[in-house]
DNA sequence: AATGAATGAGTTTTCATTCAT
DNA sequence: TATGAATGAAAACTCATTCAT
């Protein structure tokens, strides 16, 4: 019996009882993997911690894969709602300004579920959900491509007229690296007090990079 | 089947055949993380992979855990050598170059195997082999401050009279990051031809953060 | 995680004890297949019937279909051995007496184990053993068509210029037919009492097709 | 969940639109038996592929058993048709046309759905249908004793005065058998050209079985 | 009557680990 | 000390069957 790796729903929940059921899978199989880990989240643990029996697991869900897969494409489209809605207004700001809300809204979205996140991240690999996320990093990474292009005048003189995606990659990944980094290795930095002072180094480390040199304020 | 997790190696092995015997056996591990990945890398395969017999195995480790615990520690050996031995000059070069020197050591290191790099990466956690390699990295944040307090004089005026250790975090842990993520998500940054721009870009986002502004050319 | 169905022994069992484990296991499939059937015959339930733990099942063969496979093996060898030692006497036996030879030696091969042969049958598609066993009768096939050719001078007239093929077909089908059915269907056939008669009769049927018409007695 | 095994139909579906849902369900069942064997032929499997929901299959048949049986007796009902359709006319035919007769419409019978009956004679020691099955042969069986018995002084002068039940017995099994067999595993057998060749053959296995020999044609 | 969501016992299979030789 | 046969808990997954709607 041939039995590929399926990461896809096995079938739509229509009824609004069936709906509820794939809610609380996912639900559960996040929590789960959240408290316990990928190697504790077996089928039948997630079952039950759900509510619902085995079968009905494997009647949604073609494989444990598919679930954590599920998992990570719920997590995304928060994380994807959460940086849209941000980034609405990011072409009127000015540069500095616009940096602190990308750093700003890395952060928020690193703060939504930190140790889901890290568990995810690990597993992402596995799942074969990888080009899915690397085409939304791919999308915030091109959105703030054209931020830059749109500010160029704005930019230090030697940035003015080179193509900017080494630029933009560089910013780019800069604040998502610091903050995904703090997301799996120092969860205390994306708490409270610390989370904006991250947002405050991070603009100025990004903007200092990209700005011409300010005059030392004495100079006037 | 009582299955205690224990991460140490069971004896030392201070024969030549057994020293030759677990060294096999880390090697094999190694290479099969990396090969087929942690799910793939039964004890069994393992033992096989590495030509000795599974009960061999078990006579120098007392669990899978510790023969990935010793994966690890080799590899953060190989580490800690690349880092010692490009930081002993460290001390004596002004901030810029210090900078680089940081960067560039971060990637050699990244670099030394990648592959292997993210899958331990990825199963430290389950390892408990988490608070040991953290110490590393506090070790080289530490170091770092160190250096930045010696050369206090060429810092940017409103960092001179601080603590230096936000500062510092934020110049490790950026470094870190962009080559770690590199690593893990964008292998072929850290190939030939790019790792140079990473050190170069690198350095010019963190000696940015740290030096003052430097006056425009055109103003003399 | 592929899950191809092998049909092959998956180790050889080189040590005396695990050869004494691999005969228990085949030993208790065919037991377990013979009293209950291929449904109720699971690994778990071979396992326990063959005093062996389901661990060291799979050590030894990768999946049910590899043991019940190794049992038709077994019984083919059983068959063959049956069959090759009878015939070596065949050629030299006139053409009614090799007819008969032929039906005893397949009457006792199927009545070694008949509810074996039964199952067996019937499960000889799903393990790709058919070839196998088809082969086997081929065999049976091309030998006895060999025998008519060297006692062609014995065949009523209209046979004896033809090709032989079709004859060979029609006899040994024949007479395999009535002993394999027997054996599914009619158990008490191949008992003692009714095996001699059957043995007789398919004599009597084959040997009429073959030989030429005998001359009514009285007619002298 | 108790699952007694029950194979009679659970109601008799007199409405009409009842009456389609179980034709399609037999259908269904027959076809998937045919083109994916016993093992994948589940329940739901059925349901889906008759266009009706798993439970109203449950309100017509209460067990797979039971529609394996439908599937059975209906297979059952085709053949007798078969033979008692060619039958009606047997008694008149001298020997050598009856036997003609009666493996033709062995192979009629046979050529039916081959493949269909293949599944089928190795699943009814599975449905319980095994007595049901066999008192048709017995059906047969004594058809054909009568009609030797009408016919009894055809016979070769030795059988004329015995009971017929053992030569009745060789006739109909052997025919049955050599149809079957190239059922099952000789399809290519009842296909067009070799059909007539295999009712040939039977004919003169048979009659020359029964008849009292021929005399030579020289011999006037 | 029909629907299809839910059930859960039971199946195959893996793999870390032990232990007799 | 080395070997590898044996172990068995536990994982993934199926499918006949029930039952609320």
């Amino acid at each position: 019996m041939a039995r590929k790796t399926l990461t896809h729903p096995r079938k739509e929940a229509r009824q609004e009882r069936s709906r509820a059921t794939v809610d609380c899978l996912v639900e559960a199989t996040a929590r789960i993997l959240v408290k316990e880990g990928f190697d504790k989240a077996s089928t039948n643990r997630i079952a039950e911690a759900a509510g619902v029996s085995i079968g009905s697991l494997y009647q949604y869900f073609p494989s444990k894969e598919a679930l954590v897969a599920a998992v990570i494409d719920r997590h995304q489209e928060d994380l994807m709602r959460i940086v849209r809605g941000a980034l609405a207004e990011l072409m009127a700001a000015p540069l500095e300004e616009g940096v602190r809300m990308i750093a700003a809204v890395a952060v928020k979205a690193h703060r939504s579920d930190p140790r889901l996140h890290r568990v995810l991240a690990e597993q992402i690999p596995r799942t074969g959900r990888l080009a899915h996320v690397e085409g939304f990093a791919r999308e915030n990474h091109r959105l703030f491509k054209g931020y830059l292009e749109h500010h160029r005048d704005e930019l230090r003189p030697d940035l003015r007229d080179t193509d900017l995606e080494l630029a933009a990659y560089m910013c780019v990944t800069t604040i998502e690296a610091l903050t995904h980094t703090a997301a799996l290795h120092r969860p205390e930095i994306l708490a409270d007090p610390g989370a904006q002072a991250l947002v405050e180094e991070a603009t100025r480390l990004v903007a200092g990079y990209l700005l011409p040199p300010r005059r030392p304020r004495r100079a006037a």
